[in-house]
DNA sequence: TTAGCATTTTAGCCTTGGCTAAATTCTCGG
DNA sequence: CCGAGAATTTAGCCAAGGCTAAAATGCTAA
């Protein structure tokens, strides 16, 4: 692997997290407004059939992302909680960043899920230092 | 596909255009450089094997992107030129919006590799809006 | 000219993320 | 309690993009 290609290397790993990412932020999203992460709730965000959820759920229990009994709920395990705090933190970063550009709402949530997988921690400090803060204050 | 989830776009279909546009990018940028695109030349800028390039090129042709005959050399369709254009512009737009920002050389080949194919037209006319020109005078 | 090296192709394997059909398990209203 | 409908799981299919091993073809230098 030359140093050339090193960038299509990254760009092939990111694809193999996205994944995960998406699914970590979700389910702590669920657990948060409603205390627990369903299968079909899964299915229903992300627009896939039942067995695409499950299958994929079966890997990120492997990787110890999640943790789950069958037929029961999905919990994230510590290691989960983690990446989804920081998937989180990267993708409000990524949107807020457009939202400042002038990007619509709509367009920034669509961007930014696609963008937040790969901008390095490099990038993402740059986006925060030049998305004004909202300093909204108190009526 | 409800309304909530079309940002999720199926993320599959998302990667095989990501590999399609990385492709017909890279192609044009052997012929430019070299008169022709080779199997080889490609394995080694992207660090595949030839063979996951062969496969790559034959659904590449199957969905009249390119065209070659077995054992020579690989050109882009009307087709793929057009989709190469766009995404060799998209790709430097994002590029220079990095670079304007402050992200280094290195980092900002990386980024730009992967958010090249996750932004919108509308984020990327803003990304433009947002990028000073160069305007390097002559010495 | 041709032998050997380089390139391309074929065969066959894997993982991921899609799907449908069907079996299994759970849950809740009567 | 119990059965129906909902949720989950299993089985089996597909395509894309990875790989190695090996066969086929092309090319060039001696
Ligand atoms: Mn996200
Ligand atoms: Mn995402
Ligand atoms: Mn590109
Ligand atoms: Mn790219």
């Amino acid at each position: 692997m030359t140093v050339k290609n090193v960038k299509f290397k990254r760009l092939r790993d990111a694809h193999t997290r996205e994944t995960a990412e998406d699914y970590v932020e979700m389910i702590q999203e669920l657990v948060t407004e409603q205390g627990e992460a369903r299968l079909t709730d899964l299915a229903h965000r992300f627009g896939v059939t039942s067995v695409t959820v499950h299958k994929i759920l079966a890997r990120l229990q492997r990787e110890n992302l999640i943790q789950s009994q069958p037929y029961r709920a999905i919990f994230l395990t510590d290691k989960g909680k983690k990446m989804a705090l920081q998937s989180r933190k990267r993708h409000e970063i990524v949107y807020q960043f457009l939202r400042s550009l002038g990007v619509s709402e709509k367009i920034a949530h669509i961007d930014a899920e696609g963008i937040e997988h790969h901008v390095s921690s490099e990038t993402l400090r740059l986006f925060e230092k030049f998305t004004p803060h909202s300093t909204k204050k108190k009526p």
